[in-house]
Order: structure tokens, then sequence, then C-alpha cells
DNA sequence: CACTTATGTTAGTGATGCTAACTTATGTAA
DNA sequence: TTACATAAGTTAGCATCACTAACATAAGTG
């Protein structure tokens, strides 16, 4: 084995080198497997810093500070919601009622599945808010929203604005998933079946 | 003056001695503004000591730790809700819709004016959820709205549940009031009427 | 091989939440 | 009044954290 081969394999598993490799990304990994565990108020660099095996100031030859970091898993939590978005049109058929539906249940199923990662994406963090790179991701991840609706309207001869509606339905789904991970529905109304609840409340604000 | 007038007044405005006299509420106090300029999430308890000018030893005489201090909070949040609700309710005629959109209003309004307060009653704090104190005080909120529907769909004829329909209305407005405070409408709505779309919304919701 | 640059390290600063041990004031009963 | 228990402060100290400065090492380039 060359010696070439040997560094790529040490770089990979990030093993007994000064330099690390790809010290970047596994910081980004161990970070996002933090805040996943504990949210994104309680992580500690340094801890990330242990689990990359990595002095404790290290990360700042690659982030500007601890927000740095989160800015980044923040807009790949755009690309994933995006892309799962996506899927659950292509699954139930572009421009329908099931199609919105399916969106409306995966932003949901998505908060509940990524709980720490919505929060950080969605919450109030305002640096991140302002970073160029979210709000790139955001903003993509919510024009297919529109282009959905849109094309719902168009499909079913409604008339009112499209951009409208949508962040009428995105209000909706997004309440329901910050009081489902936010157990707030658990003191008040533990019974409450979102499912159906999502399907009734779409009909109706979608309705002519 | 006598001596027991003097020390009354000192305590109350807790200065120059040993012991402060009402420690714990100039802690709460001092812990609410700290808590509505930064954040839950970014006061320090060594700074509320220093606005009640003691040590920052002190509040463990009164306080389990920091958190304790935040559900005393939360609570007293929660009743300022019930009253303002109450209040629009009032104003605007008990069952009726136009009572109900206004406590809409009032929870979004509420929301906007105390956002930090808005974030500890709602937001993700497993430890304070599960306070009695904040329980029995959030659940009263609740039930004061689940109240109003009840009686809207006595007025008007309606056979659904009142608990399910109120739950869809709390989760519109809850909607409304988070992607407001976090900022998330400005990136993709910034042109959102807030007040038209919940009474839309509310009107939709609540139709027979 | 020399030199520059990227990417690590150690050591240190000031802040924090919380605890332990000590001090001072207060209320009560002999 | 006095003695004593208790409530409510204090100082000192611990472990942890975000971040910086100065230094060390590796990697890439002429």
């Amino acid at each position: 084995m060359s010696e070439i081969a040997d560094t790529q394999k040490d770089a990979a598993q990030g093993k007994d080198r000064y330099h690390h490799g790809d010290l970047r990304e596994a910081l980004i990994q161990a970070t996002t497997t933090l805040v996943e565990e504990r949210g994104a108020e309680n992580f500690s660099l340094a801890d990330a810093c242990r689990c990359a095996g990595v002095s404790t100031a290290a990360p700042y030859r690659h982030f500007r500070d601890k927000e740095e970091i989160l800015e980044e898993i923040a807009a790949r939590g755009f690309d994933t919601l995006t892309e799962r978005s996506m899927e659950a049109v292509r699954a139930h058929g572009s421009g329908t009622l099931s199609g919105i539906t399916a969106m409306g249940r995966t932003y949901v199923a998505f908060a509940v599945e990524e709980q720490a990662l919505f929060r950080l994406m969605f919450g109030q963090r305002p640096s991140l808010k302002a970073a160029e790179l979210v709000e790139s991701h955001g903003h993509e991840c919510f024009d297919n929203v529109i282009g959905e609706v849109a094309r719902y309207c168009e499909n079913n001869g409604i008339e009112g604005d499209a951009r409208e509606i949508a962040v009428q339905l995105w209000t909706f789904v997004h309440g329901a998933a910050s009081l489902i991970i936010d157990q707030d529905y658990e003191k008040v109304a533990p019974d409450v079946d979102i499912e159906k609840m999502i399907l009734k409340a779409t009909e109706r604000l979608l309705a002519p």
C-alpha cells in the first residue's frame, strides 16, 4: 500500500495524525450529532472537539466562531427538507390536494424526527438568520411550496394569490410542528390526531 | 420616624443592608427584565445578582437553580396572557366570531410584545414543562379558549367538538406568532398582512 | 531544498453555574 | 434581657466554557 493511500485512509479516519485531514467536515458531523442529542443551546464546542479528537482551539482555523458551524448545519437542514418535500410531491402528484397535504405531513414529520435541527432552522438566532448561506437555502425551500400551491390553484381554477395561500398553509403546519415538539399539546390536548387535523385544516384553507 | 419604619423602607429599596428584605421578588424582577432584553438563553444569573446588589451565591437561598426562577416567570406569563384574552373577549363579545378572532390577535400581540416571555412559556425547556406551577397556570389559560369556542358552537349550532376546533385555532395563531417573532416570514413573505390572515383563517376553520 | 502557508498545539483569560464553609441578622422562648 | 436556633447573606473555590495569543508542525510550491 502506497504512502498516499495511507494518508488518505488516515485522513478519512482522523487517526493519529497532526493534521486531521478534513477537520471542518468532522466538526460539522460531530456538532450535528451533539445538536441532535442535546439541542443547539446545550452543545459545547469543546465536546465536538473531543469527538473529533482535536484541541479546543482547532475549530477556529475553520470557523469564525461557534455560530458559524451552526449556520452550515442549518443550511444543510433546508436542503434535506426541500428534498423530502419534493419526494412527497412526486409520490402523491404535483399540484394536487393530496400532494400538498403530503408536503404538510412531511414538514411536521421532519420537525419531529429532527427536532433540534428544525429549531435551529426556524428558531430565534439572529446571526444565523442574517447569514447569506442560510437565507438562500431557506428561500429555495419555500419557493418549492409556493410552486405547488400555484399549480394547484391553476388546476382547480382558484383565483386567490398562491403566495398568500402558501403562507397560510405554512403557518398552520409550522404551528402544529412547534406545538408537538415543544410538547405543548400534551398538557391540554393529549389526544389530538395530528394527521387528521392537518388534512382537515388544509382542505379548509385551500377551499375555493 | 421609628426604627421599624426605617427597616421597612430599607427593605423596600433593598439598600445597604446585609439582609435584602425581599430578595426572592427582587431576583424575579431583575430576571424578568434581563430575559426581556436578551432572551432566556442569554441571561446570566450573575447579572441578575448584580442588578439586585447581592453576591452570586445568594439566589440559592431562594431557588433550587437558575431554572426555578424561570418557572416562576413563565407561570406569571400565563396569568398575563389569560387576563389579556379575557379582556379581549369582554370587549368583543363572548361566544362571537369577533370575540374569538380578538383572542387570536391578542395571542399574537402578546408574542410580539413579550417575545422572550412567549418563547419561555411555549418553547422547549423540559424541566420547566414538568413543573407543576407552570402546568396549572398554562392549563387554565387554554381552558379559557375552549370555553369561548364551545359557546360559539352552541350559539351557532355547530356540531364539531369544541376542543378539537380550539386546538386548530390555537395551532394557527401559534404558527403565526412563532413565524413572526422568529422573523421567518421576513425572508420569504415580507408583505404578509397578519391581521387579515388571522381573520380569514379563523373564519375558514370555524365554518360549519 | 528553502520558504510560505495551512492547520494543528499549549497555555491562559474572564465568565459562568453551583457548592461548601463561614458570618450576620432576626425571631422566639426562658 | 439573654441564649440559641434559624434564615439569609458572604467569600472562596471548582469545573466548564468560548475564545485568543504564541508557538509547532506538516504540506505544497518555487
